[in-house]
DNA sequence: AAATACAGTTGATATATATCAATGTGACCA
DNA sequence: TGGTCACATTGATATATATCAACTGTATTT
């Protein structure tokens, strides 16, 4: 049911394909056999129902409660939140096969806006669901403490590579490497990617504007370490990323 | 035990009062009746053991393999890793009555380099016996998972506020202003802070120069936002900042 | 108490990035 | 096809912070 998105500027091109499901960040707890030796289909029993949003479209609000967790199984999308000035500031990014909404689990409220960056479809898990679930299946919770550690380690990493990165450059360096990295972890072409968000998007992100940003791809460019056409960029050499 | 540091300047003064355990990050788990109806004291029955730790000892080791999660009942300390230029990155603090460790339960090693900035005292969790006593009891699983998630939130909340910040004076004010945050949580002194790491391990957490740090505190201190002697710092209008 | 060492502050200049302005490029529409 | 719009790049200057250097204060040692 792709279409074309009213509002935001999106080339009705052929929707980007879906992640296998052995790819997603949600299948250790989707997977049935993984759950002990009972047979129990997590998605099944959850009613786990996929749902397309169009670009543009808002998935969850902030402030709005806490309600289910989602994972991405085509698209993408940027979480974003009004800092204390009043602006709106890019937090992050979620790609194909990622999960959103656990930074809401702590306090019952999403943290952040989370929007669609282009045409995209949701697995959408009801987590008060899941927790009943949980409570029943010790390995479920197993699982799911599993998958909220490593959701903390992939965030520290991010954060870890921007925040010892000094210079632009080196911002944007760690910023691709982190997208072909986490394309890597979902088994995705890592070396052609596809940046759907916009450079005044990446740049807030970075904390650089959007002109040092363009002018740090050229750089990069240069230097032979990628090539940049639009929102695709090849990436020549990621080690020397 | 307390005894003088060998290696690193500390003055021997009073070691600071330990947190109490109402207060500590750890308490969700340990505490005896939340475990559902049963009675279950994991703190008596993971042999729950405090240990004195000396100014600049090493806790855990960055590769190390993950055992047990620790929370400091007093003192302070820092997380650092290598960076890829094989610098080292401070990349957080940790303080007193917080849970050190949890960002290694993906990888099932330690992500970073703990080292206590004082003498400390640690609460030492195992945490193998941690998720054996979860796996009986899906309660004690429940509050593990809410604990994880409370510090993802918590690495979010730093993380968004430190990007967030334009300007070195607008990185400083974030960093005080988390530091009195996370005193508020653990009720503890919020107005008169102490900050036991030096100036340099500050400046290289917040990605500036010592000297721009320096500058940063003194016009704080001049718009009388912040009275600073020192290592310790009275917070005069927290809101403002 | 004087001497030493180190942490922290303050000052002068260099440099990277923000800002302001202009130009270029691609997508969509009439 | 040409026109319009938003987005992206490139250019020139201003500004904040890094850097280098001197100095001060504080703690530790003899």
């Amino acid at each position: 049911m792709t279409s074309k998105a009213s509002m935001p500027p999106q080339k009705s091109r052929t929707l980007s394909s879906h992640i296998a499901c052995r790819d997603c960040a949600l299948y250790p707890v989707c997977e049935p056999t993984t759950i002990g030796n009972t047979a129990f289909d997590i998605a099944e029993q959850l009613l786990l129902k996929k749902h397309p949003v169009k670009a543009g479209d808002i998935i969850y609000h902030e402030a709005d409660r806490f309600e289910s967790l989602y994972a991405l199984t085509s698209g993408s999308a940027k979480e974003e939140c009004l800092s204390k000035n009043g602006e709106k500031q890019i937090v992050g990014f979620k790609l194909k096969g990622e999960l959103a909404g656990q930074n809401a689990i702590a306090t019952g409220h999403y943290p952040h806006t989370l929007t669609a960056l282009e045409d995209s479809t949701l697995c959408v898990l009801p987590f008060h669901k899941l927790l009943d679930s949980a409570n029943a299946l010790p390995p479920l919770a197993m699982q799911i403490i599993k998958l909220l550690s490593i959701d903390s380690h992939h965030e520290a990493k991010i954060r870890q590579s921007l925040m010892t990165a000094k210079t632009a450059e080196e911002k944007v360096r760690a910023f691709i490497s982190n997208i072909a990295q986490r394309h890597i972890e979902r088994n995705l072409n890592s070396v052609d990617i596809r940046l759907s968000m916009s450079r005044t998007d990446i740049a807030d992100y970075l904390g650089i504007t959007k002109e040092t940003l363009s002018r740090s791809l050229t750089l990069l460019q240069q230097k032979d370490l990628i090539e940049s056409s639009g929102k695709n960029i090849h990436i020549i050499d990621l080690l020397r990323l």
